[in-house]
DNA sequence: AGCACA
């Protein structure tokens, strides 16, 4: 069966997603999957029993969500083939860029006007702890040439088939970084070092594979803080 | 399976 009949839309809707990963970690990988095809607004992602297993990545431009939908359809994520349609809607995060965003407040009570007091159970619980609305802000030029930081006094390495990645936030996981790494031909594996936050070793088949996932993911922020700096791993 | 953003 095709994806049914919705209409194109900025925001993607996902699912099938795992349901054990935790929501930050998921907004987190969704990004770093997802914003290879253009700037992302927002990851919406709720684990309420209704929601749970679904996120929708909301894009800036309608083009990046035709292709990361087209591309990514079935991709392994956690196990798990994604399946991906467009959004029912537009995203408020898109709504409040163009201007048409009315605030949940004021729809509630245009809808209250339709359908009295059907459902009058509100289950506010749960402070989320992390800006979600931080990929925003962060994706501003993801794949371009950013002079992060470069931090070693070294000269550069030369070519390995294993990169060496510094600079990744501390809550980076193997699984993060295999959904990053992976898309390049030649991948072999992420190895992470629990002693040593921060850095990892991903290995390639040859230095020609090393250095094509090199160049595309130069700089890369998983998180707005954190470019990632990728250099040959020493010998 | 399940289409939200507080």
């Amino acid at each position: 069966m095709m994806s049914a009949d919705i209409p194109p839309n900025q925001t993607i809707y996902v699912n099938n997603l795992n349901e054990r990963v935790k929501k930050e970690e998921l907004k987190k990988s969704l990004y770093a999957l997802f914003s290879q095809f253009g700037r992302i607004a927002d990851i919406v992602a709720l684990k309420t029993t209704k929601l749970r297993g679904q996120a929708w990545v909301v894009f800036d431009e309608i083009t990046a969500a035709s292709n990361a939908l087209r591309q990514m359809q079935g991709f392994p994520f956690y196990d798990k083939p994604m399946r991906i349609q467009y959004g029912k809607s537009k995203s408020d995060a898109i709504a409040k860029v163009d201007g048409t965003y009315v605030p949940r407040e004021k729809r509630k009570k245009q809808e209250e006007k339709a359908e009295k007091r059907r459902k009058e159970q509100h289950e506010t619980h749960q402070a989320g702890n992390g800006p979600a609305t931080s990929y925003g802000a962060a994706a501003a030029s993801q794949s371009q040439f950013q002079q992060g930081k470069p931090s070693s006094q070294e000269p550069p390495a030369p070519p390995n088939n294993i990169l060496f990645i510094q600079n990744l936030p501390h809550e980076t996981t193997t699984m993060m970084l295999q959904m990053l790494f992976q898309q390049y031909p030649g991948f072999k594996e992420v190895r992470m070092i629990e002693a040593k936050p921060g850095i990892a070793f991903v290995e390639y088949g040859d230095e020609m594979q090393a250095s094509v996932a090199m160049q595309a993911l130069q700089g890369f922020k998983i998180t707005p803080q954190n470019p990632m700096l990728i250099t040959y791993a020493k010998k």
